[in-house]
DNA sequence: AAGGTCAACATGAGGT
DNA sequence: ACCTCATGTTGACCTT
């Protein structure tokens, strides 16, 4: 879908290159991009495009231009969004740098979306991390359980504090998060049931009831 | 040429 | 009704 104004406001920008600068009429979009590209011009000239385009194409057709922040322009605007992520006297920064206010209002707007993202992908990456080490750790402890199950014979070796009484291997489990070794005889049903079952991260993330 | 970046825009939700 | 913001999209420009 083409993107076009709704109204022919201000918002739309020409870049007006210097030495074609005395044409009234605008060019054709595909020989206004070749110079673009080869020639940029001064940032004078750019802050200077950037504020006087406020004619409209004679043609009815306004080309969409592309503006290119200047690295002075950008700074600033990092700077305050680290000071604030919101805008808030929105002229008195556009007068700064010569920009129009929605000119930095949507920088803002698209700074914040792209904060926004990079934190969500860290988190995705943390997020899948802690899962790796959680399958392992998972992997690890069914593993011990099954050695654990298979020693059925042999001398008891843990006391159940309650009870006062050696624990059969088959009730023994560890705790994921304090690495201890509980017993399930010791708990409600419930409490055991969650060695075997899938644990998501949210919930490993709460301390167990063993500890 | 393909893919990435980013300014600009559209739209809908929520607050006043 | 208006404003602000989040989110998704577009298209010009840039990089590889």
């Amino acid at each position: 879908m083409a993107v076009l104004p709704s109204s022919s406001s201000s918002l739309e920008l020409t870049i007006s290159v210097p030495g074609f600068a005395s044409s009234p009429t605008l060019l054709p979009s595909s020989s206004v991009k070749e110079l673009d590209i080869n020639q940029v011009p001064l940032e004078e000239d750019w802050m200077a495009s950037n504020m006087e385009d406020e004619e409209e194409s004679s043609n009815g057709e306004p080309p969409r231009k592309k503006l290119r922040l200047t690295k002075e322009q950008s700074r600033l605007l990092e700077e305050s969004f680290r000071q604030n992520h919101t805008l808030n006297p929105k002229e008195s920064l556009a007068m700064q740098l010569k920009l129009r206010p929605r000119q930095v209002e949507v920088w803002f707007q698209n700074r914040r979306a792209r904060s926004k993202l990079k934190q969500t992908e860290m988190e995705c990456e943390y997020l899948k991390r802690w899962f790796g080490s959680l399958t392992e750790q998972n992997r690890r402890l069914q593993r011990e359980v099954e050695e654990l199950r298979a020693i059925k014979v042999g001398p008891p070796t843990v006391i159940s504090p309650h009870s006062c009484e050696p624990l059969p291997a088959s009730t023994l489990s560890m705790c994921p998060r304090c690495e201890r070794v509980t017993s399930t005889a010791d708990k409600p049903p419930s409490a055991a049931a969650t060695l075997s079952a899938k644990v998501p991260p949210t919930q490993s993330r709460q301390p167990s009831a063993a500890c």
